[in-house]
DNA sequence: CGTAAAATCACTGTTTTCAGGGATGCTGTT
DNA sequence: AACAGCATCCCTGAAAACAGTGATTTTACG
């Protein structure tokens, strides 16, 4: 339960995750006007994110999802195991239902597209502050659609193993599976059970399926 | 000195385009307390891009090059046909030879990246208005690593006939030589020599390195 | 400690890709 | 008329991918 006291004349303090630095500037600058919000800190990656909500109190991270040493699904992951009260706003341009989903299920409170205007991003951290979940128009319309499409079916076979990422990082770039065996000093037989079970994960027939699934689906990219 | 007011016309009309209104809004948040330089307008696409500077006087566009309805690259092309002392800032996410080179071919006298800092924005802004060409840092070395690389080889077959890219689509979701016969009424040797022509053309070594490139190199996705 | 998931390896046989030639007709341009 | 580019078609042989099974070892976790 929360305190009967009310903190509503006090800023929430925000930090803005992101590796492009205009990015940055920008929604600082967007936001240095709203009474109540303060950016107080920046990261350039997951990394620094962490160590920066290690230092000092961050209210709300809102966190891109594609960053360079540590992405934000990470970042989100182990901020929120350390800093219980902490809301997670998730931030991409990426209107994927993967994308979504991975965020939300990594614990994130809210969802946004890099195409929100000012004023949805002002609510969705006010709503955020108190308690609540944000998700943009347009990332509802595509967690819904994607309900309904999904008859419960292919949710097991999400996520894939370090070494299954390696093997389609290889085959991706161009690499047989004799390649690959030698490239992980592994057998030639072991690189195609990984490309069988690759196959099978992403649902696809063959290599060039393969490649275009694991784009859609931010694996690879 | 003639006048008491040295012309306010040396403000530098500036057109954002770009179809991240979050984007947009906090550039032009960020470009607001800039001596000399005005953002005049917006854009969410190409089309809205020549559409505004048909009505109104702009001096330098920032032009994303990822939008709906009419890219950077096509909009670009049609601005710098009709308005000739127009410049054009290409901006983009992806530190990618290809993107650059596309741009500055199209007749873009500048190129920077989305995580560059508004120092360098504005230096960018300020060469382009007085006719010079900017580059950020990383972008430059993009280029020169790729040139160095590069013994002038692979520079002709850079675009795909329309057969080809239909080929390439139907390889990317999966079908097979065969089926891609059927599907466009050919012979299947004929869908062998398309592909063979397009791992020539994207100097890709199998069907997955292909997918991969096409991805890399904006043809599909 | 048991179990489940991941990673490893093996074999067989069919299908597909890939490399390498060569050939024709139809465009539009010079 | 000559030329380049595109689309179409054909053939062969080697290499790789794919399908279908089965099995062992290592690792992670409750």
């Amino acid at each position: 339960m929360e305190t009967s006291f009310k903190k509503t004349a006090d800023n929430i303090n925000v930090l803005i995750a992101d590796d492009h630095r205009m990015f940055i500037d920008g929604l600082k600058a967007m936001l240095t006007d709203i009474p109540g919000i303060k950016v107080v800190g920046e990261a350039l990656n997951g990394q620094e994110a962490l160590d920066y909500c290690e230092a000092r109190p961050v209210d709300i991270v809102i966190m891109d999802i594609n960053m360079p040493i540590m992405d934000g699904l990470e970042a989100t992951k182990r901020l929120l195991k350390s800093h219980k009260s902490l809301k997670v706003l998730g931030l991409s341009m990426h209107n994927d239902r993967h994308y979504i989903s991975d965020m939300l299920k990594t614990g994130a409170q809210g969802y946004i597209l890099k195409n929100t205007g000012k004023k949805d991003l002002v609510l969705a951290l006010q709503t955020l502050y108190s308690g609540g979940t944000y998700l943009g128009e347009e990332v509802s319309k595509t967690l819904l659609t994607s309900f309904m499409k999904n008859p419960s079916r292919m949710q097991v076979n999400e996520k894939l193993s370090q070494r299954e990422q390696e093997v389609l990082e290889s085959i991706a770039v161009g690499h047989t599976t004799q390649e690959i065996a030698e490239i992980l000093f592994i057998s030639k037989n072991t690189v195609e059970t990984h490309r069988k079970n690759l196959l099978y994960k992403l649902q696809a027939k063959n290599t060039a399926e393969l490649v275009n699934n694991a784009y859609k689906r931010r694996l690879i990219g």
